[in-house]
RNA sequence: GGCCUGGUGGCUCAGUUGGUUAGAGCGCCGCCCUGUCACGGCGGAGGUCGUGGGUUCGAGUCCCAUCCGGGUCGCCA
C-alpha cells in the first residue's frame, strides 16, 4: 500500500548527509538499494541520484508499525524515512561515501511499492543491452548510467556559459524544415495542410545559422538536436545532439581559437583532464599519408610508409599491378610482433578484406634478422633489404603491406593500425589526444554517382591559394574546412562559408546543379545573400560522442537517456509503429509496401 | 544490402564425439537471526534451451529457414 508523503518535506539528499549532521533530525527519500534484516535490528541502504546511504530499524527507536513496514521493504521501494544521523556503531565501510554514519530511523513510510526488477539496479550491469533498454526507466536508475547523464548536463552547461561570456548567442532553429536532398537521407514529416508535401527534420541547422549571420547576429550557437535516416553505429545515432556555432566576421583562425579554448575549459571543469594549447594541427593530406585516416588516432605510432617507390619494378604482381594501375604500396611497422602466429596474421588479412583490400603482405622479421615473408620469393634480397630499411624494420617486427588504389590502402591501413594498437594495449581511454584536421579537399569522388560530391557541404570557402584549381583541377582544390579529431574519433568539424556569391554559384555548377535547381533548394539563403552577408564561418561538435570519450562510454547509447536501437526503433516505446487509418487518411497518404 | 557474433530459469553463464532426471552462481519465495554492508543459516519454487521445419531410435548439441540483439563494411553533404 503506497502513503502519501504529506506533511514531509526531503531535508537532503543521501550523500549530502555527512558526519557533520550527527545528532541532527534529517528526512531522507529515495528507492531501496537492498534491505539486510537480521532479526531484531534491518538494514536498508538508501538509494537516490547522489548515492547510497545506510539506515537501520530498531523496534525500540521507530515504533512497532515502522518496524513492520520495515519487515516488508524490498529492492526498489520508493520511501521516506525521518531519523537521527549517527556515527556507525558499526564497521565503516570504506566504499561508501557515506560509510562512517548512519540514519537510526524514527518513521517510515512507503511512497511505492516495487516488483522485483527484471536485471539487478547496479553498477556495471552484465546484463544483454537488449533487456535493459526494453526497461530503459530502470536502467536509468543505475549509477554509471545516471553519471554520464549528470556530466552531460554539467558539460552543456560549461559551454552555454563559456559561450554567452564569448559573446555567443543561443537562438533555435526550426525543426519542420525544407528537404534539401544532399547528403545524408532526411527524416520527412507529412504536412496535412499541404497534401503529398513534405517537411524535412534537420540533418543540421547549417543554413539557419548561416541567415542569422546574414541578419546580423554576429555570433551564434544552440544545443541542436539533428536527424539523419542513416544506418546507426555505436557512435551513430538517427537523433542526435551537436553544439552547433557560428560566427561572422572571421576566418579560420578565429574558429580555431574560441573553440580549442571551449575544449580546454570544459575538459578541465567536468572531468579535470588538461588539454594542452594549442591544439596540435595538421593537414588532411599529412593525415592521410602518415595515419591513413582523416581522424587519426594519434595515441600511438605505427604510422604508414610509403614504399611505392621501392617496389614499383619488382617482379611481385600485387605490388607492380597497383603501382602501375596509379595506386601506392605502403605499408605499417608492428614494432616487436614480428613473432606473431600465422593463425593471428590471417585474421588480420581478413580484417583488412573488410575494408576492400584483396589481401596484406607481410614480412615478420626474426630475431636473427631472417624474414618470414609472403612475398619474399618475388623479390629480389636488395628489394627487400631496401624495402625493411624504408620500413625502419628491426628484428622482431612484423611489418604489413598494402597494395590497391589510394583510397583503399589508406582505409585499410588506417583501419589496421587502431586494430592492432587495440589488441596490443597501446591505448588508454585516459589519454585524451586532440588533433585539427585542416584543408579538407573541397570535392570527392562518388563512385556511386559519377560526379564529385561536396566532401564538407555545398557552402564550404575554397581556400584562397586554390581558387584557380576549381577551373583548372578541382580533384585537388583545397577547403577553409577542419575537424576536431579526439582519439581517432570525430568531435566536431565546420568551415568558412561562401559570401561572395560568383564563387557560389561555380559552387553550384561544379557539383552538377543547374541555376535553376540551386535556387529552387537553397533559394532563401542565396536571395538572403543579395542583401548584404558578413564573412562567416562556424563548428558543431558532436556531443554525444564527446560524452562518451568522457565517460569512456562504448557506445553513445551510454550517454543518452533514450536510445534507439541498430535499426533505428526503441525497444520500450516500439517506435516506430504503425498509425491509425484515420491519421493516414487525413495526410492523404496511401502506404504501399513492395514485398 | 554484405560479413562477423550472440540468444539455455528473473539475471549472468556452463552444457563433451548427438544419449537417458538440462546444471551452477546471483536473484526470488518461506522460516530463523540485534551490527550487516557480496550479511549468514535452513528449506523451496522456477526452464516447451528464441521460433518453425528437417536429419536421427534419440537434438540444447547437426542441417535449413526465420525472428530478436550487438559489432562492422557500404551508407553517414
Amino acid at each position: 500500500m503506497a502513503e502519501s508523503m504529506k506533511g514531509l518535506k526531503r531535508t537532503h539528499r543521501c550523500t549530502e548527509v555527512s558526519n557533520k549532521n550527527a545528532g541532527e533530525t534529517v528526512t531522507v527519500m529515495g528507492w531501496v538499494q537492498k534491505s539486510r534484516n537480521k532479526g531484531g535490528i534491518i538494514f536498508v541502504d538508501l538509494r537516490d541520484r547522489s548515492g547510497i546511504l545506510q539506515v537501520i530499524f530498531e523496534e525500540d527507536k521507530c515504533g512497532s508499525e515502522s518496524f513492520a513496514k520495515a519487515e516488508k521493504l524490498r529492492s526498489e521501494f520508493v520511501v521516506a524515512i525521518t531519523g537521527k544521523v549517527a556515527l556507525r556503531a558499526g564497521g565503516i565501510n570504506q566504499n561508501l561515501a557515506t560509510g562512517d554514519i548512519e540514519i537510526i530511523a524514527e518513521d517510515l513510510r512507503i511512497l511505492s511499492e516495487a516488483e522485483t526488477p527484471p536485471f539487478p539496479i547496479e553498477e556495471n550491469s552484465k546484463t544483454k543491452e537488449e533487456i535493459r533498454l526494453k526497461y530503459r526507466p530502470l536502467d536509468l536508475r543505475r549509477p554509471d548510467l545516471q553519471n554520464n547523464l549528470i556530466l552531460r548536463s554539467r558539460v552543456v552547461s560549461i559551454i552555454r556559459n563559456f559561450l554567452a561570456e564569448e559573446g555567443f548567442l543561443e537562438i533555435e532553429t526550426p525543426i519542420l524544415n525544407k528537404s534539401t536532398p544532399e547528403g545524408a537521407r532526411d527524416y520527412l514529416v507529412p504536412s496535412r495542410v499541404h497534401p503529398g508535401s513534405f517537411y524535412a527534420l534537420p540533418q543540421s541547422p547549417q543554413i539557419f545559422k548561416q541567415l542569422l549571420m546574414c541578419s546580423g547576429y554576429d555570433r551564434y550557437y544552440q544545443v541542436a538536436k539533428c536527424f539523419r535516416d542513416e544506418d546507426l553505429r555505436a557512435d551513430r545515432q538517427p537523433e542526435f545532439t551537436q553544439i552547433d556555432m557560428e560566427m561572422s566576421f572571421v576566418d579560420v583562425e578565429d574558429v580555431l581559437d574560441v573553440n580549442e579554448r571551449l575544449l580546454a575549459k570544459v575538459f578541465k571543469e567536468s572531468i579535470g583532464v588538461d588539454v594542452p594549447l594549442p591544439i596540435q594541427r595538421m593537414t588532411w593530406q599529412e593525415a592521410m599519408d602518415r595515419f591513413g585516416s582523416d581522424k587519426p588516432d594519434v595515441r600511438f605510432g605505427m604510422e604508414l610508409h610509403d614504399v611505392t617507390e621501392i617496389v614499383k619494378d619488382c617482379e611481385f604482381v600485387v605490388f607492380k599491378g597497383a603501382v602501375e594501375a596509379g595506386g601506392s604500396v605502403r605499408g605499417i611497422n608492428a614494432k616487436g610482433q614480428g613473432a606473431m602466429p600465422r593463425k593471428k596474421i590471417d585474421a588480420l588479412v581478413d580484417f583488412a578484406k573488410g575494408y576492400g583490400a584483396k589481401g596484406l603482405a607481410y614480412i615478420a622479421i626474426q630475431e636473427d634478422g631472417s624474414y618470414k615473408s609472403s612475398f619474399a620469393k618475388f623479390m629480389k634480397d636488395e628489394e627487400m633489404t631496401a624495402l625493411v630499411e624504408a620500413m625502419e624494420g628491426k628484428p622482431g617486427d612484423l611489418l604489413l603491406f598494402a597494395a590497391d588504389r589510394d583510397k583503399i590502402v589508406y582505409s585499410v591501413l588506417g583501419a589496421l593500425r587502431c586494430e592492432l594498437a587495440d589488441q596490443l594495449g597501446l591505448v588508454s581511454k585516459e589519454d585524451y589526444k586532440f588533433l585539427w584536421i585542416t584543408e579538407f579537399p573541397v570535392f570527392e569522388w562518388s563512385d556511386e554517382e559519377e560526379r564529385y560530391t561536396a566532401m564538407h557541404h555545398p557552402f564550404t570557402m575554397p581556400m584562397d591559394e586554390d581558387l584557380d584549381l576549381l577551373d583548372s583541377d578541382m580533384g585537388k582544390a583545397r577547403a577553409k574546412a577542419y575537424d576536431i579529431v579526439l582519439n581517432g574519433v570525430e568531435l566536431g568539424g565546420g568551415s568558412v562559408r561562401i559570401h561572395q556569391d560568383d564563387i557560389q554559384e561555380k559552387m553550384f555548377g561544379l557539383l552538377g546543379f543547374t541555376k535553376e535547381e540551386a535556387y529552387d533548394r537553397f533559394g532563401f539563403l542565396l536571395n538572403a545573400f543579395k542583401y548584404g552577408v558578413p564573412p562567416h564561418a562556424g563548428l558543431a561538435f558532436g556531443l554525444d560522442r564527446m560524452i562518451m570519450l568522457m565517460t569512456g562510454a562504448d557506445s553513445i547509447r551510454d550517454v543518452i537517456a533514450f536510445p534507439k536501437i541498430k535499426d533505428a526503433s526503441c525497444l520500450m516505446s516500439n517506435a516506430p509503429d504503425v498509425v491509425d487509418v484515420r491519421q493516414l487518411e487525413e495526410l492523404c497518404i496511401k502506404v504501399n509496401i513492395q514485398e
